[in-house]
RNA sequence: UGUCUCAUGGUGUAAUGGUAGCACAACAGGUUUUGGUUCUGUUUGUUCAAGUUCGAAUCUUGAUGAGACAACCA
């Protein structure tokens, strides 16, 4: 543990440019050497792994800095926003292991907000423009052609402030007009041009119900909120860098004092063969493609969750990946090798056969059963042990047997020697086929000297196989899922492709992939003896009294692989 | 003919003017009662060009390439 701990901080020895730019903030005793980060999520889906990576930096640099870190939801859009996921979200959170000082709302601060506006107005930075979408649109010009201005632009004060306030009374209906802010419709930076801040909408907000009938935008609620609760690194992802100016802008014009909350920007994660998109992933739980936010095929948190990764996996997968401003893709290998790593530890060997065929020791007593022992974790001495009944009559995987197998077959073929895990070597004799050619049932001899723990028991065999008792196995509904989202390339990846991931047809199935079984709850977990290169990991909170197990173990190395190779 | 940002093996990430390191992936081998785990080894990299310097991945200039920005989304 101590070793652990010394690892950890000598591999912290570098810091990623936000811990440096915080030190910076800390050596110069910036907001008097305070440290404020915030999670602020919009309500509007499910967390997925790729906001893993910002809840690990938000709270985490906290953690690092005797800071504090907040959740504040961006409630800014009502039309949006649902409190359904409020709730899942704090529970997906909580999951990772993270626990925030306090929860906020943008929508506390609405009547703020509205002030600022207001204040904005008298000081001839904002005005009320009734053009439609459209013609703002037309007007605001392109990245390298300037704006034009609105010929609402220089309306009087006075009536700035009627009309505004006339908006939040609900005079006017939705569109009819907007208040923006007067900047500069020919920056070069187009959040610039006369930014719209206010907009009427009349759809009931999911906390403050029908009180606002105007709702600010995410630039003139996002740094203000940050101002109002103290936050003092803003942590958020690439795609916010051009904001940042416009972000300070209204701070500047908002704060009264020394103290300014700083915007850092840091890459947004993407992983390759996996759609990450809050959209697409709603699209398909609403259109029933799969059986809602948490299915194991999901990319969401409360998905991989089902699926069995671990909350301690991710973390280390994220700590794993870093921080930098380089857009990259990131091989989904490495999210699956840190699972792997942290379930190796973890995970409870059990048995269960997937594919199973009849297999008949000849020469064992009818009738009877030992109890074998099996270790519950070979990497954890202390995880105890389980029985597993033995008998005449087992299961194999009908992968472990091949009549006339190639020399680098090292399972069940007549004549050779295998070891059945935890229990005998046996050896094959033969087996007896349907006239089609299906294998029906296996037989073979056992060795009684050869015994688990008996001294005759360490003979070299190059096989060891996984079993369960016919007699004392249970039947199990197993389905297998391979990963849903898979596409060459995520940043390539455009509507239309899209759409045709969702046909089956089009999947990119990976050799390298994940299965999963989903077994209905009957079956008690020691009745399954699950395979030869992985385990499963149970997942205690799974719904609809099913069990998740996930091989986490990818397949490269299965006989049909190397098969393959050959 | 815009603004901002980025560029280190196949992937991700260190090195902050001084031996290009780590992880994943791949490959080879040893151990192994799961073809897992583990251990050992191997392959592969500073986008290009010029400059500053005893010395450049790092600093300067230029080029090239990539991404973000033109929602009454966040």
């Amino acid at each position: 543990m101590n070793e652990l701990k010394q690892n950890e901080d000598e591999g912290r020895k570098s810091l990623n440019f936000i811990e440096t730019f915080v030190e910076q903030d800390l050596a110069e005793s910036k907001n008097g050497k305070r440290i404020q980060t915030r999670f602020p999520p919009e309500p509007n889906g499910y967390l997925h792994i790729g906001h893993a990576k910002a809840i690990c930096l938000d709270f985490g640099i906290a953690q690092q800095y005797g800071g504090i870190c907040n959740l504040r939801f961006d409630d800014t859009n009502p039309v949006k926003e649902d409190v359904e996921y409020v709730g899942s979200i704090m529970e997906d959170i909580r999951w990772l292991g993270f626990q925030w000082n306090a929860v906020y709302y943008a929508s506390d601060y609405f009547q703020q907000l509205f002030d600022f506006a207001v204040r904005l107005i008298e000081q001839g930075k904002a005005y009320v423009d009734e053009q439609s979408a459209e013609q703002i649109a037309n007007q605001k010009g392109t990245p390298t052609q300037p704006g034009l201005e609105s010929p609402y632009r220089n309306r009087p004060v006075a009536e700035n402030l009627d009309l505004f306030r006339r908006m939040q009374a609900g005079e006017f209906e939705e569109g009819r007009m907007t208040l923006r802010a007067k900047i500069d419709m020919a920056s070069p930076n187009m959040h610039f041009r006369d930014p719209i801040i206010y907009r009427i909408i009349k759809h009931p907000h999911h906390r403050t119900g029908t009180t606002w009938k105007v709702y600010p935008m995410y630039d003139f609620a996002h740094g203000q909120s940050d101002y109002f609760e103290g936050v003092t690194h803003s942590l958020c992802t690439l795609e916010f860098e051009v904001h940042r100016p416009l972000y300070d802008y209204y701070i500047e014009l908002l704060r009264s004092d020394d103290y300014r909350p700083r915007q850092i920007e840091f890459n947004r994660l993407n992983l390759t063969y996996t759609v990450m998109s809050k959209r697409k992933l709603l699209q398909l739980v609403k259109e029933g493609l799969v059986n809602g936010w948490d299915d194991p095929r999901m990319p969401t948190l409360c998905g991989y969750r089902r699926r069995g990764y671990t909350p301690q996996s991710i973390r280390n997968f994220v700590n794993k990946i870093g921080y930098t401003k380089y857009d990259g893709i990131i091989d989904v290998a490495l999210l699956e090798h840190a699972v792997r790593e942290d379930l190796n530890i973890k995970a409870p060997r059990v048995s269960a056969v997937l594919d199973p065929v009849r297999l008949i020791l000849t020469n064992y007593p009818e009738g009877q059963v030992e109890a074998m022992e099996a270790v519950n974790n070979p990497e954890d001495p202390s995880a105890g042990t389980h029985t597993i009944a033995f008998s005449r009559e087992l299961y194999i995987e009908r992968e472990d047997f091949m009549e006339d197998a190639p020399k680098k077959y090292f399972r069940m073929t007549p004549g050779q020697e295998v070891r059945l895990k935890n229990a005998y070597i046996v050896r094959c004799t033969g087996c007896r086929k349907t006239p089609d050619g299906t294998i029906e049932e296996i037989y073979a001899e056992y060795d009684p000297a050869t015994l688990s723990g008996r001294p005759d028991s360490n003979r070299k065999v190059k096989g060891t196989l996984h079993w369960v008792s016919v007699a004392h196995s249970l039947p199990a509904e197993v389905r297998l899922y391979d990963r849903l989202f898979m596409v060459e390339n995520p940043s390539e990846e455009k509507d239309k492709d899209f759409f045709e991931l969702l046909n089956p047809g089009s999947l990119t199935i990976l050799t390298n992939c994940r299965v999963e079984a989903e077994l209905k709850k009957a079956a008690p977990l020691d009745s399954f003896q699950f395979q030869r290169i992985g385990y499963f990991n149970l997942d205690p909170d799974s719904r609809d009294d099913q069990l998740i197990f996930n091989r986490t173990v990818s397949l490269k190395n299965t006989w049909s692989n190397l098969k393959d190779k050959e």
